[in-house]
DNA sequence: TCAAAAGTGTTGGGGCTACACCCATGG
DNA sequence: CCATGGGTGTAGCCCCAACACTTTTGA
């Protein structure tokens, strides 16, 4: 047998928080070409040496001073072919969800990194430089279909949350309204989901909130909740590609 | 910047489908080393001037003289590191559901492709190389997934067939029995799955079986099935990772 | 007439949606 | 006292598991 072809190898890396209760991804702006100032995903090559999950959190850190806070669920890979200008390139993405006080904005080897509305992003005339609209499309339906039955979206609340901020968190991700009552109940009820601390937490006017955590010994990232919290049908579903499951995918 | 680390890349194929109630997995005897006369799954590197899913509709047919009959799904990717003892490669797997009466048993480039049961191949001293028994696990686990949510399990059954047909290929990809009543009612009152063409077949004794096709206009890989058909809650739920969705579906 | 497989009816439980209602706090 | 948000109760709907029962065939 001869010796096979190679290619070069990028990660790429959705990172999502909720601001001000809108969805942003994390996106540079390009310092060199291709797409010389044009906003992408951060990401770069793969090195001798390292699998491509380290990869990704190498070229986190790097380019957005932005260690990976949680789990890097690795997304699809791309390509090679069709996606960079400079020739076959095959591109592995993955998702990350960061707490909203993660610190944005930390520069890097990019010209600057920043929190950007994810709306913005999925226009039809996506800012976003090579494939990374697309990916970023595979990484929001991901990361809605994993809320439905991972604890995940505590991972945007930071240790301690109240029941509204884990909804508001839901609504933001899902793009949808939820009944508070509802929801409130549904989240209390699931087990192996959160837990009270037992302390209250006054914001501005109206009976102080429960504070809740992750409840001890679970997996954020694992598929526990029974029964999921489902999302409400949307008026019109995008065709939809499940690299995961959930839960959950194609290409 | 300096020109960046190239890697070889290959793909691998978990094709699967079902013989005599269980699922089985389509694999060749490797001809040369490393892992030579071990079991692996079909599959081979990636050459210029074609994407991984072409790559993967290739090896498949010359290394088993099998045309995919269907929709290959991208799995996720694995590697490049410890995994083949030539150096770093990375792997891109991708899932086929394959009719039952596929030409097994084809030969190609490897010394001959067989159907193989997974169960055998998943046993912790796995006869399988690489680390094909964990791309094959999680292929099991996409396919008992996305078929809670898509047709696809259709795909299993050619172009027409029996509910109970249907139902035994439900019952050995889940590996676990169902209720042929209740299944009755699920298969034939949810919308957009499938329809009768108004024949009957008789099967032995008993009560001729109607016939079923995929409803028509239905894309067997989209997510149609609203509620989905859930598997029964397993005693021993192995950790899991949605590489699609259905619900699942990551990696 | 009986066994076997296909297919239908029914019943009880659980989760969910929608909403009425009560609780605890600030102004 | 009232506005505001936190939290509980409940009624009706739908789905589902379980299983009794009917239908249609071969032997």
């Amino acid at each position: 047998m001869t010796s096979p072809l190679t290619f070069p190898i990028t990660v790429d890396i959705v990172a999502l928080t909720v601001i001000d209760h809108a969805l942003h991804c994390l996106v540079v702006r390009r310092g060199i070409d291709p797409y010389r100032g044009r906003l992408a995903l951060p990401g770069g090559f793969v090195r001798e040496d390292e699998q491509t999950h380290q990869a990704a959190a190498r070229e986190l850190t790097e380019e957005t001073g932005i260690a990976p806070p949680g789990h890097l669920e690795q997304l699809r890979s791309y390509g090679p072919l069709g996606r960079d200008p400079r020739g076959p390139i095959l591109s592995v993405a993955y998702l990350l969800l960061a707490p909203s006080f993660s610190p944005a904005r930390a520069g890097g080897d990019a010209s600057g990194a920043l929190w950007h509305p994810v709306d913005a992003l999925l226009t039809p005339s996506s800012p976003l430089a090579f494939d990374h609209a697309a990916i970023l499309a595979d990484g929001v339906e991901r990361a809605r279909s994993k809320i439905e039955y991972s604890p995940l979206a505590t991972s945007f609340c930071g240790p301690e949350f109240t029941i509204t901020q884990l909804r508001t968190t839901y609504e933001a991700i899902w793009g949808s309204p939820l009944d508070p009552r509802n929801f409130h109940r549904k989240a209390t009820k699931t087990a192996s989901f959160i837990e009270a601390t037992g302390e209250t937490i006054r914001e501005g006017a109206g009976r102080p909130a429960a504070l809740y955590r992750l409840a001890p010994g679970v997996d954020e990232t694992a598929f526990v909740l029974d029964p999921p919290l489902r999302r409400p049908a949307s008026p019109a579903p995008a065709s939809q590609e499940k690299g995961a499951p959930p839960p959950s995918a194609q290409q």
